[in-house]
RNA sequence: GCCGAAAUGGCGGAAUUGGUAGACGCACUGGACUCAAAAUCCAGCGAGACCUAAAUCUCGUAAGGGUUCGACUCCCUUUUUCGGCACCA
């Protein structure tokens, strides 16, 4: 009887689902005395196309740890769930009418059905879908939290709103709309992403892939939802530290992150030469700009204001109107894309003028789009000497460059420094120097700077810069910044490049907003008992283009009133973005069908972290960064017990075409796993992705290595059933194994073993160490059951359906994971002979195979009684010896 | 441009507290079995030198240099590929 992979595995499949054998026991009945792991996938967004073999990838890898871990005395979460509002389905849904809903459930069970296809070990009983009313119920809970909650930056902590302090300064009619703008989840009326084809707004996080998808990207003010993410960005930072994460990955969140140590400097502005504008009235008698250098302060020699910047109109003066106004039509008109496009600097001269405060030098202040509304304060001050971009855009405008920094090969030249016991370091202008060296060179730099030929833009001494002259960058900085401070010019700083997180999209297929527009211009939430506020029914899902919802079409779902108030209420038409349903999915697993809380605090505490979470990295700064900023919101709020959702993450590699080119369809080099396990079966497609290298590497489909693991499979078939009569192979027997049996199990035990332990997600080396196994099982004349069964207990998280099968032939009671795994002997796993080599000056001359651990006085003797050896020395003096045990003996000879 | 990862046979890959380079699989070649094929089994398989074989030797882990008795592994320089960011002041 031949290896039949369809039957066999639709046998155990239809095993494990009758008798619920991956169950993850309910928290009540839970043995608590054991430990526990959490080992999740990255949830899928279940598309029309089905699955693709890159899913299966990551899933494999989980499912190994998943059985391994259980066999070791685990309890064990490892759940599956969908990920399920989204663009495609909506698309979809204009193009065909069919309802989101109906679409999505076809798109599930097709899932579905492909992940139960290849045996994975999930609790189905646990499964979520983001878009089921009862779980987007507790989607709309949080933002509502979110909603009620304000940032303490005294604590640095999320609080409810009902404890925020209202300032004293703050009149009655002021103080809804002050807590409106500590709110976590509020409202802006700021220029955001607008993509025409898709007719929503995007997250910043959101855009590239938009962008390289083909969509257009256009910046459009508009009325939005926002969260406060940045409040979290210092604590989403720092804790990075705390996670045992791919140091890619980090990097990345790092990166957009995107700390930058400064200070905030504040210029006077005057409108024209003889004016200050307003100087004692005026908030805007400062304009406040950012810098990481503010050791350049005496180099700046110009300001620019991004075109959006508020106090543009304010400061332009008469004559300049025309052409500013000009500038800033043209900035709104342009893409994003365009906008950020590198290409020559435009800008234009508003009339006035700033005042630096280290020298009271008047420098003119320029608008240009090279300066980012939505960074530091949308203002700069320009050291075109020591900037790259001002010195660009100062050599078009004919603008003064000032060198105030000198490499630090320089530094002996330019000063001279006296030794001061009291205060260390004196120094004194080169220009004072009594041994005059040759500084041809510096002048030489000087002049380079001056006419733009050289930008120096990195650390190194201070030059023409009062009372920091002479000082290095960091201590100059420091020195300015507390000049800065003294005389109310300025303060430390730091700036981060996140921005809040843009969290409404004008479509239909999302959580609605729970938040209503009461008729007296005030916004207030749904009560927790009004949710799930359930999206209605709808005649088409088109967007409106307007920048609203296909939702604000439906009069008698928009139009409602406030229970509380009686007044005349509109709803929020806004939906929530895909990201917010995945960003507390894995809470849910741990305790899915709770109608009172989305997760129950006592397991969730029991579960979380997630010990192992893989999934591919292209989540890495949105998924990824948003779900840690929610976990954080709900641990200030008590609602959650750790600090970070995600202890340990792994990114799997991508799966390319047979011809070394991503799978795309226009390609036609997509491979379809349904035909795959047709063919040669689960297990031999779990095998062969598992075989294929190391998880995260990108790596190749080939047709011809999957029939090589199938083919294999075979052999192990073969190893114990006799294919003519279907019966065990005679050569089977129960008395005790052998040394030379013991020997290759052990070894195997071992490599297995460690290779899922040490978490590296290497089994190409584990599956090699088990074929080894099986070939040198086939060269012994004899096998033993207990040989056999503990090889198939090895083999079983890797091919489930296939040992479990033998499992049983081979006379033991399903289910093979119920049996524990097996423990290595460290003297058995130890090879008895090995092989060493003998080397004359490094070069391995002669090899013998010798006992394990042979003593180094016999190794030597047996290099110089090696005929090769002395050969190779033969009249030559010995200079040295190196002997390594078990490894080499080396002759250094002359 | 900046940051990160990587480069080993025809292919996927293995080997690092520095110690036999190419485990394991694929492809390929030869043989056995067969009327034949498939399947299976056995053997070979980095390049080169000597007419052939064995033996032996030389070269070989992207390129070049260095440290060392000994380097895929450590250090410096360069090239290429992939991923990310990109006027972030």
């Amino acid at each position: 009887m031949k290896y039949e992979h369809k039957e066999i595995e639709k046998k155990w499949q239809k095993y494990w689902e009758e008798n619920k054998t991956f169950k993850t026991p309910e928290f009540d009945e839970l043995d608590k005395n054991k430990p526990k792991y959490y080992v999740l996938d990255m949830f899928p967004y279940p598309s029309g196309e089905g699955l693709h073999v890159g899913h299966p990838e990551g899933y494999t890898a989980t499912d190994i740890i998943a059985r391994y871990k259980r066999m070791n005395g685990f309890n064990v979460l490892h759940p599956m769930g969908w990920d399920a509002f989204g663009l495609q389905t909506e698309q979809y849904a204009v193009k065909t009418g069919t309802h989101p809903k109906i679409r999505t459930e076809e798109c599930i069970n097709r899932f579905r059905t492909q992940l139960k296809q290849i045996g994975f070990s999930y609790d189905w009983d646990r499964e979520v879908n983001t878009t089921d009313e009862k779980y987007y119920k507790w989607t709309q809970w949080i933002f509502l939290k979110m909603f009620n909650s304000y940032f303490d930056e005294k604590e640095n902590k999320a609080k409810p709103i009902s404890e925020l302090e209202i300032p004293d300064n703050i009149s009655p009619q002021e103080i809804n709309k002050y807590i409106d703008s500590q709110r976590l989840a509020y409202i802006a009326d700021e220029p955001v992403n607008w993509c025409p084809e898709l007719g929503t707004v995007l997250a910043n996080e959101e855009v590239p892939e938009q962008i390289e998808k083909g969509y257009t990207v256009v910046r459009r003010p508009m009325r939005q939802w926002k969260l406060r993410i940045t409040k979290y960005s210092e604590r989403l930072l720092n804790d990075l530290e705390l996670v045992d994460w791919p140091k890619n990955i980090k990097e990345l969140q790092i990166n957009w992150i995107g700390r930058s140590e400064g200070a905030i400097v504040k210029f006077k502005i005057k409108k024209n030469k003889q004016d200050i504008i307003n100087p004692l009235k005026d908030i805007s008698e400062y304009i406040e700009v950012f810098t990481t250098r503010p050791d350049t302060l005496f180099g700046a020699t110009y300001m620019v204001l991004a075109p959006e910047h508020p106090l543009v109109k304010e400061i332009t003066s008469e004559e300049n109107i025309t052409s500013v106004n000009n500038y800033i039509e043209n900035t709104l008109k342009k893409s994003e894309l365009e906008r950020t496009e590198l290409k020559e600097k435009t800008g234009v001269f508003t009339g006035a003028y700033a005042v630096n405060p280290v020298n009271d030098k008047e420098i003119p202040v320029l608008i240009s789009d090279y300066v980012l509304m939505s960074y530091g304060t949308g203002a700069i001050m320009s050291v075109p000497g020591h900037d790259k971009r001002d010195m660009e855009f100062a050599l078009k405008f004919n603008l003064e460059i000032i060198p105030v920094v000198i490499p630090s090969e320089f530094k002996d030249k330019a000063f001279k420094v006296i030794a001061d016991e009291k205060k260390g370091e004196i120094i004194v202008s080169g220009q004072g120097m009594q041994e005059i060296k040759d500084t041809t060179d510096l002048e030489k730099y000087f002049e380079d700077v001056k006419n733009g030929r050289t930008c120096f833009t990195e650390e190194g001494y201070s030059v023409n810069s009062g009372f920091i002259t002479g000082l290095k960058t960091k201590a100059a900085s420091d020195r300015m910044i507390k000049w800065l401070e003294e005389n109310n010019s300025g303060k430390r700083s730091i700036n981060y490049k996140l921005r809040d997180w843009l969290f409404s999209r004008q479509r239909y297929w999302g959580e609605p907003v729970p938040i209503l527009h009461l008729e007296d211009g005030t916004v207030k939430s749904l009560d927790e008992s009004e949710l799930p506020l359930t999206l209605p029914d709808i005649e088409s899902y088109k967007p409106t283009g307007t920048g609203e919802s296909p939702l604000a079409s439906v009069a008698n779902w928009v139009n409602t009133y406030d229970k509380e108030t009686g007044l005349i209420a509109k709803r929020e038409t806004n939906t929530m973005p895909q990201w917010a349903g995945s960003c507390w999915y894995y809470l849910r697993f741990i305790d899915p069908h709770n109608d009172n809380i989305f997760c129950e605090k006592d397991a969730e505490k029991y579960w979380m972290p997630v010990d192992q979470y893989i999934g591919g990295s292209e989540h890495a700064v949105l998924h990824l960064l948003y779900s840690r900023f929610w976990h954080k919101v709900l641990y200030d709020l008590g609602y959650v017990t750790h600090n970070e959702p995600f202890q340990k993450l792994f990114n799997q590699g991508m799966i390319l075409g047979e011809d070394g080119v991503k799978m795309s369809k226009s390609r036609g080099n997509v491979i379809n796993p349904d035909a795959v396990i047709e063919q040669f079966g689960a297990d031999s497609m779990r095998l062969f992705e598992m075989f294929m290298g190391p998880l995260e590497a990108t790596k190749p489909w080939s047709t011809e290595g999957i029939a090589g693991m199938n083919r294999f499979l075979n052999r192990v078939w073969r190893l114990i059933i006799d294919e003519r009569t279907g019966n065990l192979k005679d050569i089977i027997c129960d008395s005790e194994p052998e040394k030379k049996s013991q020997k290759i199990l052990h070894q195997t035990i071992k490599k297995v073993t460690e290779d899922i332990e040490d978490g590296d997600m290497k089994f190409n080396t584990s599956i090699a160490q088990l074929m080894i196994m099986v070939n040198e099982l086939y060269k012994h004349k004899k096998l033993y059951k207990e040989v056999l069964e503990k090889f198939l207990l090895l083999i079983y998280p890797f091919t489930p359906h296939i040992t479990e099968e033998l499992w049983t032939r081979l006379g033991n009671v399903p289910s093979i994971q119920n049996t524990e795994w097996p423990r290595y002997d460290e003297e058995l796993a130890k090879a008895d002979m090995i092989t060493v080599a003998f080397s004359v000056n490094g070069k391995v001359r002669s090899k013998a195979e010798i006992e394990f651990d042979t003593d180094e006085h016999t190794l030597e003797q047996m290099a110089f009684d090696d005929e090769k050896i002395i050969k190779h020395i033969m009249g030559k003096n010995i200079i040295k010896i190196i002997i390594v045990k078990n490894k080499m003996v080396n002759i250094v000879a002359k």
